[in-house]
DNA sequence: AGGTATTCACATGAAACTATTCTCTGAGTTAGG
DNA sequence: TAACTCAGAGAATAGTTTCATGTGAATACCTGT
């Protein structure tokens, strides 16, 4: 009565899949429908490195999950094996900035560009202009162009200011043989205002917007993943629509609606189910909502779990609570898992932080002769409450043991 | 009754402090010539 | 000898505290009727 027989039995058990990597997020479909209007641009755009000349600067804007570095990837994809088989001198670089310890640095990122040209750089030691010059120096080795796709730039900048941005405009001037053309892409349609002028302009020579998907077009986008992936009729009608309605709902992310229909497929196939109906998708909604939920608070610093911590304990009792009452519960916590305890300030900053994430509700009322303050709510059922508290329970009794100071 | 003053319970700002992370320098090490 | 590596010093940065000031309306206190 080994594992063997859980094993044998889980792959003789036909799945609803029949290829689940068509329903993650890096995968790449064939052809990209709804955005060819923006794929011909940047096509366009991009063109002229095939011949060797440098391409405007491009900047991209759109919401999170509208398409954008799909499409960036496969411009750059198509136009890599044009030069390939050309024989072109072209090299692409696509970087997220957001990967923390990869990009999110100025020496770091100019570090892993040099590192794509096959020239390792030590981690630390070098003075960042004497990593510039090692990056000149590889960059202007043999006449080549470069393409070189930043994502999320402004998590980048929002780290480190835009100095960097305004060097890499800059290097065009300084290298002889090779050319470098920058494509910057944003979710926040307000970036580029808050960027200096000069980089401003040279930046966003070209620019481009990707509008969300509607509900119609995620509907179809749905459906053509959903019929590589999952089994012929293994989708009953009405889920497709449910779970892009759900989404165009959410501001038109496809992603989420993609992640969403592939863990309702998931839950279907765990419960041995012939095929994928409304009720799984539901479950489904829940499940990622709660998901969504527990990274939300796992990925806090410990102190604002502890805040949140505290949230969760008061927040059955009442509909809505006081920043002073949640300092009050923090306190205690504080003096059981062994954390510092921080001043109201910062709890106040704190709590405008987590509002701001979306994380919590909160907004700042008169009560007259009784004060001013934050009136917070957040808006749970019962389970997800339990659910959440014992998550921040786990990860709080965790500083418990590696905590080295002592009070 | 109507008007103004007070007062609460924080919010919000600015400056100062601190611990951590980055950046830089020079000494030491290695490898190639 | 040039190139590289590394440790440690100093600079930059993020997170926090301290001090100071601001806020909106319920309530307390007048004031003249």
């Amino acid at each position: 009565m080994g594992l063997g027989n859980f094993f044998e039995n889980y792959l003789k058990q036909d799945s609803l899949f029949v290829d689940k990597s068509i329903l993650s997020s890096s995968y790449m479909p064939s052809e990209i429908v709804y955005r060819e209007t923006q794929v011909n641009a940047v096509a366009n755009i991009l063109a002229p490195a095939l011949r060797l000349e440098r391409p405007s600067n491009l900047f991209v804007y759109g919401k999170t999950g509208t398409g954008k570095t799909l499409s960036l990837k496969y411009v750059l994809k198509s136009m890599e094996e044009i030069a390939k088989k050309n024989d072109i001198k072209l090299k692409t670089i696509y970087l997220n900035c957001k990967l923390k310890r990869v990009a999110d640095t100025e020496y770091r990122l100019i570090a892993q560009l040099t590192k794509e040209f096959g020239r390792e750089i030590p981690s630390t030691g070098l003075p960042t202009d004497e990593v510039y010059n090692i990056f000149y120096g590889v960059l202007d080795q043999q006449k080549q162009l470069v393409l070189l796709v930043l994502d999320e730039i402004d998590q980048l900048t929002k780290k480190i200011g835009d100095e960097i941005l305004y060097n890499l405009t800059r290097i065009n001037s300084e290298l002889k043989q090779s050319q470098i053309a920058l494509v910057g892409i944003s979710n926040s349609l307000i970036f580029a205002e808050s960027l200096d002028p000069r980089v401003k302009s040279s930046l966003s020579q070209e620019e481009l917007v990707f509008p969300a998907y509607n509900a119609l077009q995620i509907q179809d986008i749905l459906r053509r993943r959903a019929n590589h992936a999952f089994r012929e009729g293994s989708v009953e009608t009405g889920v497709i629509e449910k779970c892009s309605a759900y989404a165009a709902r959410e501001h038109g992310d496809v992603r989420r609606a993609i992640d969403l229909l592939r863990v309702a497929g998931e839950l279907a196939d765990r419960t041995n189910a012939k095929s994928i109906t409304i009720s799984h998708l539901d479950e489904a909604e829940q499940k990622v909502e709660s998901d969504r939920m527990v990274s939300a608070i796992t990925d806090q610093p410990k102190q604002y779990q502890a805040v949140l911590y505290s949230i969760l304990l008061v927040a059955p009792e009442k509909k809505h609570f006081f920043t002073g009452e949640i300092y009050d519960c923090y306190q205690t916590i504080c003096k059981k898992s062994g954390l510092n305890i921080l001043t109201q300030r910062r709890i106040s900053d704190i709590l405008a932080e987590l509002d701001m994430q979306g994380i919590i509700h909160a907004k700042i009322i008169s009560k007259g002769r009784y004060g001013r303050t934050r009136e917070i709510t957040i808006n749970l059922d019962q389970a997800l409450t339990l659910k959440l508290r014992d998550v921040a329970e786990q990860s709080l009794h965790l500083t418990d043991n590696g905590n080295k100071q002592t009070i």
